[in-house]
DNA sequence: GAGAGATCATTTGTACACAAATGATCCAGG
DNA sequence: CCTGGATCATTTGTGTACAAATGATCTCTC
């Protein structure tokens, strides 16, 4: 209340908010760069950064829900839906009923989905070592340590 | 050729790529934070992150073309156009003919335009200090410094 | 002053991203 | 057992994100 009524610090500052300094931006515009460098890099397997990473993971995982894939990927139930959709389109996983569990389905590469996944690899790793160019390696250490902590904090 | 044949320096390591290390996955992780903080501390202004940034920006120029907003926010010509429509739509901004260029459409923020960002600012240096929360002054330069270099390289 | 090439805005199509609602199924506590 | 709350997958709706194509206009150069 009272100090609604005091007078302006600052007198009438027009606009103390750079764009291009929030974080939120920088965020943003540095996964923009990746998304280009990943989309460059990826080459003939022509998957997009979150068909690889589903792809990805499900081979390491061998077989998981679709849910599942979803939470390690970090992509909610219906975005997960349309990955899984155009990966299996493509021949790359396959899908069978759990016999366990009837709401669920079980997801599985295909062996075409694993050897896309190993012939891919190097250009995946590659493509890490793009992004993340701009660094040296002592800083890329600390920068992956602070986003680390940005992301999951 | 002759390396194909070579035995493998590494012997047979299933997979050394770990997704939730690779910087596009932790880039992507700490936007997707960031939205969600920006979503929960907009309040009743109720702007997207994108809306935000294309009001906030012709509010600072005080006019500029569609293009040019899109530019200066890192929207292309399809994406602007959305943010744009959905602004004006609200009544925060208004389009006029560009006298200088007959293909060009002159964007202006309304009064209520003005008046939501001024009424929206302080929030939205609270959501880049909540998003920064992470990490204590220092190390948020530091972070801020290596992200600007990953963003812009 | 007449193209050639660039720029402005739009449209179409594909791919995330997430809120919200739905129906089927699971599971734990009473 | 059996029911209330959780989980699985889907669908709908809105909002980015970007490639590619289009038509109108601008501008530069000869």
């Amino acid at each position: 209340m009272v100090l609604k009524d005091l007078p302006r610090p600052r007198q009438h500052q027009p606009l103390t908010y750079a764009l291009e300094d929030q974080v939120g931006h920088l965020l943003r515009r540095a996964h923009q760069r990746h998304a280009a460098i990943f989309l460059e890099g990826i080459g003939p397997a022509a998957l997009t950064p979150m068909q690889w990473a589903a792809l990805v993971t499900l081979v390491r995982e061998g077989r998981a829900s679709q849910n599942r894939l979803g939470r390690l990927t970090a992509m909610d139930p219906a975005t997960i839906q349309g990955v899984v959709r155009r990966l299996r389109a493509r021949g790359l996983i396959t899908r069978s009923a759990d016999p366990a569990d009837r709401r669920a389905s079980l997801l599985a590469p295909t062996g075409a989905g694993i050897a896309l996944v190993e012939a891919t690899l190097p250009a995946a790793i590659a493509i890490s070592e793009a992004t993340l160019a701009p660094l040296d390696p002592a800083e890329r250490r600390i920068f992956l340590q602070l986003l680390q902590r940005m992301a999951f904090a």
